[in-house]
DNA sequence: GACGGAGTGGACAACGTTGTCAGAAATAGG
DNA sequence: CCTATTTCTGACAACGTTGTCCACTCCGTC
């Protein structure tokens, strides 16, 4: 009789079939707080007491609904991510780091491809915040973050990485792009190229304009002038990043003659521009932003401005939980160096 | 006076201090049906309501919680993913392509790694399964998913990839280990080698296993007897790894000698042995199983069984949803090819 | 044997949303 | 101008959990 208890339930929602904590307290015959602090380790409950709702919630095969425990808690713990490809080996190191932080904070980690679309970012974004993530990590894509600007006041702690937010304030871990492009430049010149080109991503983003900044920078410095036919910003797909090294090296559409050195603007455009070298005769120099595996094994070795990314994630991570555990203050913006590899296609002299 | 209207509230929970729709509904002076019936573009409004709840929206800065939604509906829209390492080149593309039909179907991604451990891998699985994900995938890493009985049979679709779950039948996704390493080992053979050595993961992954039973058979295929130490399975740390390797290459306890060819058994064994070969003076044949970026450049290109990854979390997603969609019947079990590509470390001649 | 005081247990409301249902307003028809 | 119908609106309960608070039991004491 009393094993019957279970009555019918409306079928049409409830998840699958799933018992409740009523459930398992009617079965146990207990309250059902009782239940609630058995499941949460609180103290209060005689051990025969607690053994006879373990027992109901092994038998029921009863599991805590976490959407109901968020609802009342205010806390998802949860975080979003939203970057531009999961896949890409630049990125993919800094997710999981971010995941690790998380995990030591025991939160969750949420994660959104944005195909670097401006609208598909704040998609994401959005329905990340309706999911009332305590945090978001963003690698922006669009130009316009005032979207975020209510999730962020009303409390969704926002951390922007690799790029800074466009046109509000907010924490942002970055590389020095700027920086590096003018070392990896000003390393070609030393080994005694004078027309160098540079081939990079599309320049409404940050890194892609920062990085340009650091070549011309580097450029001036050695009193060269910059060609307009050395600068190439586009999309990193393999046919555009290709049409425009060959043109380059040709010297094509040039007046002061073909480049005997690249710097290549992130690691998708080097692996392409590494593929055009390896199928050339002469030598040309290279020098590419982002290391990437197996770049000292081919030939020659690929030298190469190295960031982080798995460090950019961790700090990114870390200064959102900060901000979580209620570090207050004016947004933060940490800035960590790149570091020049050199492995020898950056020491090829030049060719003519 | 009415525009006092927002009371204060109790200011410890609460998400942040964000507005309900019963704020948004005291101000536009509806009921609170009436804001959900505009926020969720229900017929049965007049545009002038719908005009002053809509302004009441924007002036308030509300935002649906999705938390209250999920616990209401029953659904989370959103499907979790388990697997070794988000970082690694083989799984980040079946990541991102998991997300992509999750997207498809208007679902986030949960992601989590298990870092190769059964444990761990068990309690994101339950997390997930205690935030009623409607969806799991997963790359098991533990040898028992008997844990996951109670949660499939409660409801949540549950697809394996890459491997196939242990002692419970599941809907599963995998590739052909066993006829890609039979094949890479024959290749070898067809080019003259004899002593062939396998490095790979740890014995108790299952696609390790099978690799191995390919290997094994394509040796006794050939009736070529298997020296014990020309086989090696363990964790694909570089340490492990390159050990292992510089062993078999020097005939170190060896009776049969040293081995003339490599038969590697996942893309990060084949990139530490791709260094290993590199310092060697001899030439040493090697297929590895995964493709990998670059492997066309290296010297000489490595000949490799590939698989696509890409196409694993695709199948596993779109099985996924296909269940989630009522799509009842046994488990099935879907096998994809792989596919050898002779590059040219595979056909380099038996050296002595 | 009544009286505190721990120590347990449970009733109830609340979290913010959506489904149900019935009432109010507006329109059409006689 | 009144009724019948349609259209619009809102009160209310429910989703499954946790926090608050009060009631009860069981001790040892006086």
């Amino acid at each position: 009789m009393a094993d019957t208890a279970r009555p019918a339930r409306d079928p049409r929602r409830r998840y699958g079939l799933r018992p409740t904590m009523k459930d398992v307290a009617a079965r146990a015959g207990v309250g059902l707080k009782t239940v609630s602090r058995v499941v949460n380790g609180e103290p209060g409950v005689t051990p025969d007491t607690e053994r006879r709702v373990r027992e109901a919630i092994t038998a029921l095969g009863f599991r805590r609904n976490d959407s109901a425990r968020i609802l009342r808690k205010g806390r998802t713990a949860s975080v979003g991510l939203i970057l531009e490809d999961l896949a890409d080996p630049f990125y993919a190191p800094l997710s999981r780091a971010v995941e690790e932080v998380a995990r030591a904070h025991g939160a969750l980690l949420i994660n959104g491809s944005s195909a670097e679309d401006g609208e598909r970012e704040r998609e994401l974004a959005l329905a990340l915040c309706a999911r009332r993530v305590d945090g978001l990590v963003v690698v922006p894509a669009g130009d316009d973050h005032r979207y975020l600007e209510p999730e962020i006041s009303a409390g969704i702690a926002t951390v922007f990485v690799d790029r800074p937010a466009a046109r509000i304030e907010a924490d942002a871990v970055l590389s020095d792009s700027f920086t590096g492009a003018r070392e990896g430049v000003a390393h070609l010149i030393a080994h005694g190229h004078r027309r160098i080109g540079f081939i990079g991503d599309l320049p409404r983003i940050h890194t892609a304009a920062e990085r340009l900044r650091g070549y011309r920078a580097a450029m001036a410095q050695a009193g060269l002038a910059v060609d307009d036919s050395w600068v190439a910003l586009g999309p990193t797909d393999p046919g555009r990043v290709r049409a425009d090294a060959e043109r380059m090296l040709a010297g094509r559409g040039s007046a002061a003659g073909p480049v005997t050195a690249l710097l290549t603007g992130n690691n998708r455009v080097t692996v392409t521009v590494v593929r055009v070298l390896a199928g050339l005769e002469r030598r040309v120099a290279l020098v590419g932003f982002d290391d990437f595996e197996l770049a000292d094994l081919l030939t020659p070795p690929v030298t190469v401005i190295a960031q982080e990314p798995a460090l950019l994630g961790r700090r990114a991570g870390e200064l959102l939980f900060r901000r979580l555990e209620g570090s207050g203050g004016e947004p933060r913006r940490v800035v960590l160096p790149t570091r020049l590899i050199p492995r020898g296609s950056g020491e090829v002299p030049p060719h003519s």
